[in-house]
DNA sequence: ATATTTAACGAAAACGTTTTCGTGTTGATA
DNA sequence: TATCAACACGAAAACGTTTTCGTTAAATAT
């Protein structure tokens, strides 16, 4: 077993000093020809590469960034992880990844772990718990420690950072919008509860596209789920509070769900009721994963471009990491630079399938 | 901004050395009790917490495990870094994530990229272009530098280090006896190419199965998709395939898919075709993701406990990296020692849904 | 022949830790 | 009173780099 060589062995074997042998790998012309030619033979012969983290020491940046998401057996997050790492790849940097599990709890202690030298920046998304008690403690800290953070998805403006947002609002509006177009008359939704901020912008948006169309919300016709519990395993709840929806309610022809496992299950258990989808009630959901593209009849949805949103974040982070040491410290005591942190809006669109006419 | 406080800034405020500030951290009863008290006062008070880039080069292991996957918007891959990190967190590790997205080249500067210091040890799954070329220098390469390789699922036997596969023989056999129990008489097989391990472990499967029972395979009766492109973007073609292999080969009464989207298109199709899942045809899939739980008729699959996967992976792996602490070198000049590697068998199982009687 | 430049290299510091090995004070013991 | 532990602490090395600043010898200029 060889274990990987570095500059001390490579100077001993060669007799020089390891001064000698740094520069003359990175082809310094304070070297003579001759022995930078020995040396970085002798280093290709033994396939040197720099250590990483003795790098990362002396230069006080780990060209790493940290990801930290609820949840990464989730379609949208995976996509937005594969968005970060392309770019992050192609920028030189790595990729680490944390799981909060919606857990406030775990939040922070991933964030301690990491922010203790491991990375040069976070990318998050909020776990539900930490909405829910509104407690933002550990992102103020490891800002103030100097570490850039972008947000996306699950943002919240007590944090002044990047953010980037899908536009929730307009998504919804432009969805029921579509349904009204499309002839619904009774158009209701399936929601979560409201501390999650993108449902409630969506929600938000589904009355707004109601009331300009001269449509009066009927708060009947809203469903709001407790997605508390980890609605996957809890699938037959989910079932029959929308069987009893529909059953209470049976005037519906149309219905928005604020994401794409509500708009499913909907489509099957208007299936089992006998409703015929599209022609007796249409569906339309949030973000394109899996399930819209593969459900019978496949789903009408917005799309949420997780990897673009990826991709924006990471461009954002990168940028202002990559600054930093352009300009040294001087670009953050530098007071008017101070708090020029950018949203970035990505623009949704309806993807028209099969539950819409 | 205040930016992370380390010993030397602590010494210095306190006027002490920095060996005692180290010492008085960690409770060494080598300093006073007064010292150690305002010591730790004071670092609680600047939230001093030590340097992980320090520390991993003072003690030569990063406490992060690196995580090389083909592709991460894939349920069943999703649930592998979820078990993977899991236990990771719960053994005091980090994980990095890399994705070869089925290319050889990025798989090898993945890998380079991580092997120099980042990680201590590698958890990973085989790219489709690197089993297609059978090329396994670079495994070879880092186990021979020192650092542990695990890996799941797409493994092979040419590159001696610890696996996690999942029994895709005898589920396949499973799958393909339940198909046969439950009446069917002709039974159908999807599959992938050859060269992919685990699509070539199944298809033996379904061979073997029908054979012990009696059936003669029936070479129409396997369709085979050359999944070189990506399948999700392709759609269409899979969906024009399945429908005219089920066209010229009516009698086909049962499905056996290698993978779940394959599953679920089959089904699909058959609807299109006005084939009633199961009374007309019954469908079995492999892994068991979000599409299997949510289609229409629910399908039945075999399990392939992605989660469970990972975490094996990971005891493995640390259970190795922490030996080798332990026992220092000696663990692995130890000739004895040499070729213990393990290959862990994770059992499958059938979910049964509605897609089979 | 002397002074000065230049070429080629080495020593040392620095990044932030931990740990081993001193070293100087005490207080107790002989 | 001389000797010796025990105590409390500091200096320095080490991990693997890069970089600044010598330093020596040869080469050039005066």
């Amino acid at each position: 077993m060889k274990k990987k060589i570095t500059l001390k062995q490579i100077a001993r074997e060669l007799d020089v000093s390891v001064s000698t042998v740094s520069k003359a790998l990175s082809g310094s012309k304070e070297i003579s020809e001759d022995t930078t030619q020995k040396i970085q033979a002798f280093a290709k012969l033994y396939n040197y590469k720099p250590n990483n983290i003795a790098l990362s020491l002396k230069n006080r940046k780990t060209k790493t960034i940290g990801i930290l998401i609820p949840e990464i057996v989730h379609h949208f997050f995976s996509t937005v992880i594969r968005g970060i790492e392309r770019v992050a790849n192609r920028r030189g940097y790595n990729v680490i990844v944390g799981l909060s599990n919606e857990s406030f709890a775990k939040e922070i202690i991933n964030m301690e772990m990491l922010a203790n030298g491991s990375i040069d920046g976070f990318i998050l998304s909020i776990s539900k718990e930490t909405l829910l008690k509104q407690d933002y403690h550990h992102f103020h800290a490891t800002i103030n420690q100097g570490m850039p953070i972008v947000m996306f998805d699950r943002v919240v403006s007590e944090v002044e950072c990047d953010k980037v947002i899908v536009d929730d609002f307009n998504g919804a509006v432009k969805a029921v919008k579509k349904l009204i177009e499309n002839n619904c008359k009774n158009i209701a939704l399936i929601t979560t509860m409201d501390y999650v901020s993108v449902g409630k912008l969506r929600t938000q948006g589904y009355l707004e596209a109601l009331e300009t169309n001269g449509f009066v919300p009927d708060s009947n016709l809203i469903l709001k789920i407790d997605d508390s519990l980890n609605v996957e395993n809890h699938l037959e709840i989910l079932e029959t509070e929308i069987a009893q929806f529909f059953q209470t309610n049976p005037q519906i022809d149309g219905v928005f769900a604020v994401n794409e496992l509500y708009a499913v299950t909907a489509m099957k258990v208007a299936k089992k009721l006998g409703v015929h989808v599209p022609d007796d009630i249409q569906v339309i959901g949030f973000t394109d994963g899996v399930l819209s593209k593969h459900a019978t009849p496949s789903l009408t949805t917005v799309s949420q471009h997780g990897q673009k949103m990826g991709e924006q974040a990471a461009n954002l982070l990168i940028d202002r990491l990559d600054a930093e040491d352009a300009e040294g410290e001087q670009y953050f005591t530098n007071k008017d630079k101070k708090s020029d942190f950018i949203t970035v809006v990505i623009e949704t669109e309806i993807i028209e399938r099969e539950s819409t006419k």
